[in-house]
DNA sequence: AACAGTCATGTTATCGCAACCAGCCGGAGC
DNA sequence: GCTCCGGCTGGTTGCGATAACATGACTGTT
């Protein structure tokens, strides 16, 4: 039995097809449904109107195999269901429509093994670039991602050396940011909350940064409570209550990413808890859905569409084999909000 | 100058590199690589050896159009940014990766043109089976389906007959159970909150079975807005306030999706409106995420990651040949969480 | 009228891998 | 001792398209 699911009575179409029913050779349907070389109107039309007939959708194996040309460039990032990746996603698509080069997609759930797979598997189509997020990778992934001879851009961190091209912001100088603006208001006992994180590197680095101003500062963070799971806004609730539970004497609470934030911001206002006065808040991650919650939450911009947008443009730009910028570090963008009060 | 973008230093490896380094045929290898077939311990071993050291990566291109078998699904969906179609996603990941299958997603933003597109580009590698959302295509979209010779899962919609396999809700029977409930619990003026939505054929019929639900029962809708761009909580707060300034005597608010929703719960609160007594609110999708605001929204569960998995497998069980159900309707489940006062 | 230069089309040779079939080898069966 | 069989390995062919080159029909020039 064939392995194709499907009724054998129909073969698969092919460029022999449309050429017999147009009564040209093969290769004059190849160039007139590639738009290339010089075919007359006459011809052409003929051509089109067999293949569309037909309806003939041509195979991009086989064309891609002769050619040694794929339009694809792979894109891996961590997770689809996180909010933020999809915006990443939105930049990259942006870009990329512009051009004939197509994204595709894999998501890796924070686990490097998967990483190597789901990289090994798209090299495997040998695209024409390949965009992944972060700069910590297994020693193979790594090695398959700079022997492929494909432009290669590592997206959403410049806190190390790329393997080829990047484009980031500093998670370590963001988490220092946000201390330093939470120290200038005045605020001394700080509880945060986060994902556990033994892969989110971007998370963990970004909490390093935080703590070490405030160690500089002479400040120690009061407590850290971690989760695992998704974001919402009712674990934000939970956390939050948890940490006030255990401290009472808090007087800001940081949060790794807008949702908890939110979560605990809502929390926080039914507690009748004066906000920003008797404590502030701040979250990561600016995600405009949450606009519209009765106070504005302090958060960071990190900048997503145009990361997007500019790893796509150097993929884009490399694979026309124009040479452009390897290296660009944003500045990730700090927002008080309402929820922070104002410096001293 | 060569195509790619590479220095042409290394040339691509290939499976007689490896066959060479192993000392043995490329058939040998490619056995190997697939696992397939007899091969001894020994030249096993040897083989993955070389191949390793070697840091060879096969070519799928070339694979695929040997064995015409490409372990691809193709799946088409409106959106990355809406929330609801990442969950369908993780629906389709979570059974495919117990398979050889992987998932390939394409956005039509909710343009029929642009489905044709990601539609022809698809099937223009082949793939083994497509997903593709909704039931409404465009003529030159359902003959590519047709003729592809592959199973085609449409889901999400269970109202229309389907090129070949189909998984979904009802969303005119969503849309009247919706309107029953609110019937049933006293509220009888009713405005409505959703996407513009030309295009939304979904969200479309909800409406009308909503309406005909009310129509049925002599109420008529008091008033509907209409919003374009993304959903947020702000819209929801815009939409509601200016609903609200427009209509004072309104007792229910019918909101399409959850996130505007939600938006409107919190301007309804914060208006020291009485939830559920004097307005009721709904919306529409069970987002997770929002579990966690101040009160529950109403809305109807459309099983997203049910149906994500449900297609994944009608998609898997055709691959391997098998017969299978071809239609799976769905129940949207209801819950009036606390903004729905109880039925008289 | 002969020739170079277009334009439009056809011919041939891959591209990298897997299906298919053929061969080789050693041990079991008679 | 010869055949047969099954485990293992290798050669040949072809998947469906494109690159590169070849061809043939005109055009215009001198």
């Amino acid at each position: 039995m064939p392995p194709r699911s499907q009724d054998p009575g129909r073969p698969q179409l092919t460029l022999r097809d449309v050429a017999e029913a147009a009564r040209v050779s093969e290769m004059t349907v190849s160039r007139v449904l590639r738009n290339r070389g010089d075919v007359s109107q006459a011809t052409r039309a003929r051509v089109l109107e067999a293949a569309r007939s037909l309806g003939y959708v041509p195979n991009k194996i086989a064309g891609a195999l002769a050619s040694s040309r794929v339009n694809l460039v792979g894109v891996v990032i961590p997770s689809l269901s996180n909010m933020v990746f999809p915006q990443v996603l939105a930049g990259i698509s942006d870009v990329l429509d512009d051009t004939p080069l197509q994204p595709v997609f894999g998501a890796t759930h924070y686990k490097p093994e998967r990483e190597e797979e789901v990289i090994y598997e798209m090299l495997s189509w040998r695209p024409s670039g390949m965009i992944v997020a972060g700069i910590e990778h297994s020693e193979a992934s790594v090695a398959m991602l700079a022997n492929s001879g494909i432009p290669v851009v590592e997206i959403m961190d410049a806190d190390g050396d790329p393997i080829d091209a990047m484009v980031g912001i500093s998670h370590r100088a963001a988490g220092a940011r946000m201390a330093r603006e939470i120290l200038a208001r005045g605020y001394r006992r700080i509880g945060f909350m986060g994902t556990k994180m033994p892969l989110d590197f971007r998370a963990r680095k970004r909490l390093e940064g935080f703590e070490s101003v405030l160690n500089d500062a002479g400040v120690e963070l009061a407590d850290r409570i971690f989760y695992s799971g998704g974001s919402g806004l009712g674990k934000g609730r939970e956390m939050t209550q948890d940490m006030l539970t255990r401290h009472s004497d808090l007087d800001f609470l940081y949060y790794s990413n807008d949702m908890i934030g939110a979560g605990g911001l809502l929390y926080c206002l039914e507690q009748g808890i004066r906000i920003p006065q008797d404590m502030g808040l701040a979250g990561f991650n600016a995600v405009e859905i949450l606009d519209g919650l009765p106070m504005r939450l302090a958060t960071m911009d990190t900048r997503r569409l145009e990361i997007g947008r500019a790893a796509a443009q150097i993929i884009a730009a490399r694979v026309a084999g124009e040479v452009c910028d390897q290296i660009i570090t944003m500045d990730a963008g700090f927002d008080s909000g309402d929820t922070m009060r104002d410096p001293a």
